[in-house]
DNA sequence: AGATACACGTGAACC
DNA sequence: TGGTTCACGTGTATC
C-alpha cells in the first residue's frame, strides 16, 4: 500500500493549495478520470482561467483566512475535549474510556440523579391525609455490595402495633433494615425505611412480596381504628 | 479564490487515492516544493517504485479499507452525537445550542445534582456517634412567606425527657414546627426539625438563640447518662 | 492484520 | 463578509 512508507507525513500544506498548484500547474490532472473511483465527471467543468489567476495578495488573504479558520477550528476542538475531560473527572471512569462510553454513562448517570432527587423529595417523612405505599430498588450503588438496597416508604392510619408488624415482615422476608424514619402527626404516620436483601437474584420477587406485605398492613390499620391507644414517636405538644 | 466556483464538489475519490495517481502518473509532482507551504522536503525520499505498481488486487483491497474505515468513522460520529441529542434532552435547552455550551451545561448538572443528593444525605436522620448540631435558614422561600423557616438538627445521646426539654426550647423562641424527624439507634438520637420563626426581622438572632439553647440541651444529654430509662421512637427489634 | 478511536484540516452552512 | 459550528474523509496509533 502507497502510505506504508510514508511516515511522519505531516501535511502542511493545505489541500486547498494543492489543488490550487494542480489546476495551475497540471490542467490535464483533471481530464483523467481513474476507472477504479467515482470522481464526479462534473469535476473540471466548473473550472475557470479566471480562478488560477488570483494576485499574490488574494491568494495570500485566502491564506491567512484558511489558517485563521484552521485554528478556530482546533480551539472548538480543545474546547469540547476539555468539556470531556471534565466529565471524566465527575463520574467512575478512567481517563481512557473512549467518547461515546463516557457520553453514555453521562446520560445514564444525569437521569439516575434526577430520578435520585424527585424521589428522596417525594419520600419526605411527613405523613400525608392518603395511605399510601411505595417499595423501589436505590439506583446507583457504586459500593460493589452484592446485597439489593430497597427504600421502603409506607403512609397510614397510626396504631400501637404497626412497628411490631412491621418488624415481623421484614423478618419472614428475611431483610435487614439499615435506617428507619418515622413521623406520626395528626394521628397519622410515616415510615420511611432503607432495607437490605441478601440477594440480588431475588430482587424483583422481594419487591413485590414486601409491596403485598406492606398493602396488607397499611389495610389492617385502616380497618382496626385504635386512635385511643396509639402511642405516638412525636409528642403532640411538638405540633403548636 | 480558487473554490468558490466549485459547488457541491463532493470528493468521491479518496485523497489517498489522489496520491496514488499522482505517485504514478505525475512524479514529479513531489520535486516541487511551492515557497508559501511547509511542506516536508523529506516526503519525496520515502516514496519507492514498488509502491507505485501495486496489483490491481492489492489496490481494490486499500479501497475497501478505506472503504470500511469510512463508514465505521461515520458510525462513530452518529453515536457520540446521538448521545448527545439524549442530553440535549434531559437539560434545559433546546436543539440548536452547540456541542461545548451543551458539555458545559452537563457538567455543571452532574456538579449540582451530585451536591443535591449529598447534601440530601448529610441531613439525613440516621444518628452519628458524635454530638452535633445544626441550624441553617432554608434558602429557597417561594412560598411568599413572611415567617422564617429554619432546619434544626440535633444529634446526641438519647434520653427520655428530651423531647419535652426540646419542646420548651421552642416555646420559650415562639417558634412553631412545621415538620420533624426522629430516628434513635444504638442509644443514640438525631432529630430533625423544620421551624417557623413569625417575624424575620430578628432572623439571625433567633438562629443564635436556638443554636445557644440546643447546645445546652446536647451537653444536658451528655452529662446525665440515663441509657436505662430510655424510651426510644424506634424499636431496638427492627435493626436485626 | 483488521478493527477501533482520536486529531486534524477542510468545505459548507448559518449568522 | 468574517466568524463560528458542523460533518466529513483521512492519517495515525493502539490493540
Amino acid at each position: 500500500m502507497l502510505h506504508q512508507h510514508i511516515h511522519h507525513f505531516e501535511f502542511d500544506m493545505e489541500n486547498s493549495q494543492l489543488f490550487q498548484f494542480l489546476a495551475a500547474n497540471n490542467p490535464s490532472f483533471f481530464d483523467y478520470s481513474p476507472s477504479n473511483t467515482t470522481m464526479h465527471q462534473s469535476f473540471s467543468t466548473s473550472l475557470e482561467v479566471s480562478e488560477i489567476t488570483d494576485t499574490p495578495s488574494q491568494q495570500q488573504r485566502a491564506l491567512a483566512a484558511m489558517k485563521n479558520h484552521k485554528e478556530a477550528e482546533k480551539r472548538r476542538r480543545e474546547r469540547i475535549n476539555s468539556h470531556l475531560d471534565h466529565l471524566r473527572t465527575l463520574l467512575p471512569c478512567n481517563s481512557k474510556t473512549d467518547k461515546a462510553s463516557l457520553l453514555a454513562k453521562v446520560v445514564q448517570r444525569v437521569k439516575e440523579l434526577k430520578q435520585q432527587t424527585s424521589e428522596i423529595t417525594k419520600l419526605e417523612t411527613v405523613p400525608s391525609e392518603t395511605d399510601e405505599i411505595t417499595v423501589l430498588s436505590t439506583g446507583g450503588d457504586y459500593t460493589g455490595d452484592t446485597r439489593l438496597i430497597f427504600k421502603a416508604s409506607l403512609c397510614c392510619e397510626d396504631r400501637s402495633d404497626l412497628i411490631p408488624d412491621l418488624v415481623d415482615i421484614l423478618k419472614s422476608l428475611h431483610l435487614k433494615t439499615l435506617k428507619a424514619e418515622m413521623a406520626t402527626l395528626g394521628g397519622r404516620t410515616r415510615n420511611v425505611l432503607v432495607v437490605a436483601a441478601d440477594h440480588k437474584e431475588h430482587s424483583i420477587e422481594s419487591i413485590h412480596f414486601l409491596q403485598n406485605s406492606l398493602r396488607s398492613l397499611v389495610d389492617r390499620s385502616t380497618s382496626c381504628n385504635d386512635r385511643s391507644k396509639r402511642r405516638r414517636g412525636l409528642d403532640r405538644r411538638m405540633m403548636h
